[in-house]
DNA sequence: TAGATAGTGAACAATTTGTTTGAAAACATA
DNA sequence: TATGTTTTCAAACAAATTGTTCACTATCTA
């Protein structure tokens, strides 16, 4: 990419990171944005067409990291689907520890929802390849199970930033799976 | 309360309803709500200082109908705190399903936040004064687990009325305890 | 009926948004 | 190094929105 437009972008995005972390989304203006990156009105819109435009981006390139699928070449022997899930969740939340900051900002404002909207659709993909191979659901809608398995990821990785992550990755996936193992096999 | 505030409040809210159900909440302006119910700006700002301050009333409304209370002075012999519970969430679940136009509009956009958050305020009694009454939690962080047991039901919420609300408030809350139940016993 | 309360209409400055210009700077490559 | 392309810039613009103020009129209450 050219030098020029790869500044630009980086200017933004940090410009908007650190906006977030003073301000709620929905009080961030564009102009802030523009002061704060050093940019010229024009340049920003050449990039996005909104503030929303912005925020998915930044998203999408947090999530291109965490589920970068560099995990499956690796030839498991014994492991399960679900072994598999477990080393999905645990390597994302590692990821949101490192960028914790940042996405706390984007989770305590009305960014929240585009956030999770995003990983809800990694996620989604997730559950129908590795837990739904393994379990299979007699009394209850897959469609609500599937949701109930992702939404109970997403609120409880909301629950930990808002606490600073103060429980390990390790601990987390654990949790996790305390509350969704009982239900798949009830 | 005055006739004619009276009057003005309900134009307004009326008007803030309809407008939510063709438009996200971030793109309704307080211009348009104006328009919509035919009264004066400066009108508005004697009642509202924000567009956001207008929802949280709206949610505050709907929630003193849903969490009335008027359930407690029944005398229960056999009831458990668990079936105390299921009574007031079957409750919650038909007045949704009473609201759900007004209620699909707010959630469907960034108001969602504010729903939300709202409705976390009146789950969280309920949850300590029911089902941890009932239950003790060994293995799990409490607060983790209150977490859970909101969000679990607030997400189902959204599914549900995502998708019309076809299933009975009764169904629902057999859903939600289908869910939690496994996990409270493991 | 009189005094208090609430709504109206109009105007206002300040911000924000999104778009358009032409010129200058940085780039790629031959 | 010279050339043509791409990107940024600065400045200006109309349109929309916000929040406030004012003098007035209408409606309520006692």
């Amino acid at each position: 990419m050219d030098r020029r437009k790869a500044k630009t972008i980086k200017a933004i995005r940090r410009a908007f990171s650190q906006l977030l972390q003073t301000k709620k989304y929905s009080e961030i203006t564009i102009q802030d944005v523009l002061d704060k990156a050093d940019i010229c009105r024009s340049t920003f819109y050449e990039h996005y067409k909104t503030k929303e435009e912005l925020l998915h981006s930044i998203c999408k390139e947090i999530f291109s990291h965490v589920f970068c699928h560099e995990l499956e070449p690796e030839t498991h022997h014994d492991f399960s689907h679900t072994n598999d899930y477990r080393h999905v969740i645990t390597h994302m939340f590692y990821h949101f520890a490192e960028d914790k900051d940042e996405i706390r900002g984007i989770l305590n404002s009305e960014g929240k929802e585009i956030f999770i909207q995003d990983l809800k659709e990694h996620l989604n993909e997730l559950v129908y390849d590795y837990i739904f191979k393994e379990y299979e659901c007699k009394k209850m809608d897959e469609s609500l199970l599937a949701n109930h398995l992702i939404t109970t990821l997403t609120e409880l990785t909301l629950w930990w930033v808002n606490r600073n992550c103060d429980k390990t990755p390790e601990e987390m996936a654990d949790n996790y799976f305390n509350l969704i193992i009982p239900v798949l096999t009830a």
